[in-house]
DNA sequence: GATGAATGAGTGTTCATTCAT
DNA sequence: CATGAATGAACACTCATTCAT
């Protein structure tokens, strides 16, 4: 069973925007990667643009799904958040073309007003808050740091901390280091901040 | 004393960059918001590649003329850091126009093999490590957690966390914020998180 | 008894082609319009110039075939004339669509070297020829002006005044009117021209 | 003195558009034959619809400057009448390829609501309809035909009876056969055709 | 140096036509 | 015969770059 010839596009597609930038990629570049003609793209799109952002919408639409099926409801803060960050960090890493793209424009989007593909990235987001309320429910997130916070930490590390997401990148980061750094920071344990914050703000400015 | 006109076209291009991408921008936009003929432009720069990345260049430049003025080399960790960070992030805060572009570029810099840029992102890692260096020395840091990752930590806290970059973005991360969550995570003091891990493991695949 | 499914085609093509130009025309349109498959029409024409110049060589075919039947060949110039004119006036008030597309084109067959059309052209013209020659015979045509010159004017007025053809036209000239127009003129009675023009050719150039 | 640029390519493009349909003619070609770059009609003409449009407007508006100039307000209806003829005609054959598209055209108007064609093709019939006031005035008119049915009637007379426009058309029809067919008809002096109407019409229908 | 009219390579998009089903 | 997905030739239009002034 070959796959679905939309799906060929977009793959082809993918590959060639994350190698180039969105005007360095021409149709016809895009179609002989598919191996299709090149109006037959335009069968499947309605233009340039909106192949570009269907590659992210139907890519996010996997994570979604992806997620959706992976976020387990037990009760168990530390599972939940490590089976999430891990699956999104495999997905990153399985469409890392894909990636590519996405870290290259989600903080384009609102520039370009893409409400939908807007409102997919805050169902991701979501989904991280939903985890990290059950953190709190446990009673292991400090009350310090604010729930948005906190979500847009993890967010950001898994989208543009370096990691093996191509084989060319050597640099690699485990899940459980994330998990680490993230929950206990880099500083030694009982490490105490405050004392020097004090003393210190009154020489800046 | 009016400001050099190389530094008007750099602004005025610099704004315009932001706003839009690359190809959307036109030489005659850039020439007309900067108050010049287009011919001008190409007396200051050979190509509008070169212009796009002088941006970038100019603009790094200033940045690590700020830090390495900014980074002392007093004896103490915490205090270097925190002055790191401040002004790596109140420099990204004034020039946002410039931040726009350097995180929408600076993933795909190893792609069009742009070492000049790629060197001087390399010795803003390096002041950073320097910074962590101190702090080994001091043992303040965790052994668990290597030094590149540490560094790529807080550089990528610092672009990528949502801050009040321009105007019309209330979120707002204070400095400290960043210092706490960096040096002591998000979980609570005391959390140990390596019991669930070790039973987890067996679990994923 | 459903129409040929070839006067189905030819009908919405008609219509299309009135409305538009050729090209601003796709065979697609002409499919949805006539409700067949895009194939189809290429089952029955060769291209879409062959389905252009089809609805031409159709609707004159049909006209020739009325004009000949309205005929009659009644020793009566008058009558002979009054009949030619008005079937010619009601056949393009029927097809008001086809005569769009005719006052388009038809200055224009000569160029393109389409024979067919120009000869079906002539077919009509020979016809008017044919009723004027009996009122050269009944002595009722002016001598001073030629024969070809009087089948070009009955010809281009029917063809080209603005009649009530289609709906929204409001003008509405009779038949009568022009029978007057171009037996008489708009002069009055013994209007004599013929002084004003000597004296006045001296003057031009 | 070497003729405006944009003299030049509207010359050229004439031509083209004449000889072929809007279609059949690209921008490519226009340019050649213009000997400018492509990219400098974009200069001149917002796009080819802009061009195409441009001819009829610039030639239009020189045709009305001549006629304006031409028309003279002596009393005398023969002789104005005479003057505005032989200028159109002289006219459209100087501007023989302009003719060619305006008659293609002319019948499209109201579709493509080109109001700015469309008054200035009005403004030709009311420089034929003072005319006529002044004809109707000196009571050299018939009072049966209404003034809009012969301004239409000399216009259409004009616009379509085939003259020697082009050197390829032998067919020549000269200023004064016009006059007098349209003055005086096709009929022979003292034609009384209103008996005959008034016996044939019950035969119709 | 400064300018902007001229240029033409490059590209997104359309659509007549084909042909496997 | 009927269909419509696939195709690619063709073309309008853009814009970085040049160069005469």
């Amino acid at each position: 069973m070959k796959p679905e010839k939309i799906e060929v596009i977009l793959s082809a597609a993918c590959q060639l925007f994350a190698e180039n930038n969105f005007q360095n990629v021409s149709m016809e570049e895009v179609a002989v990667s598919a191996g299709v003609g090149k109006g037959t793209l335009y069968n499947y799109f309605q233009s340039k643009d909106d192949l570009y952002f269907s590659i992210l919408r139907f890519r996010l639409e996997k994570l979604l799904a992806v997620l959706e099926e992976a976020y387990s409801n037990r009760d168990d803060f530390l599972r939940n958040l490590r089976s999430l960050i891990l699956h999104l960090y495999s997905f990153m890493s399985k469409y890392h073309y894909f990636h590519r793209i996405w870290i290259r424009e989600e903080n384009s989007l609102e520039q370009k007003n893409n409400t939908v593909i807007l409102e997919m990235r805050n169902k991701i987001l979501n989904l991280i808050r939903r985890v990290l309320l059950q953190g709190q429910y446990e009673k292991l997130l400090k009350k310090s740091i604010s729930m948005d916070t906190s979500v847009e930490l993890i967010y950001c590390i898994i989208n543009y901390m370096p990691m093996n997401r191509n084989p060319k990148n050597k640099k690699n980061i485990t899940i459980d280091f994330l998990m680490e750094i993230l929950l206990t920071g880099i500083g030694i344990k009982y490490l105490d901040i405050s004392v020097h914050y004090k003393e210190y703000k009154h020489e800046i400015r």
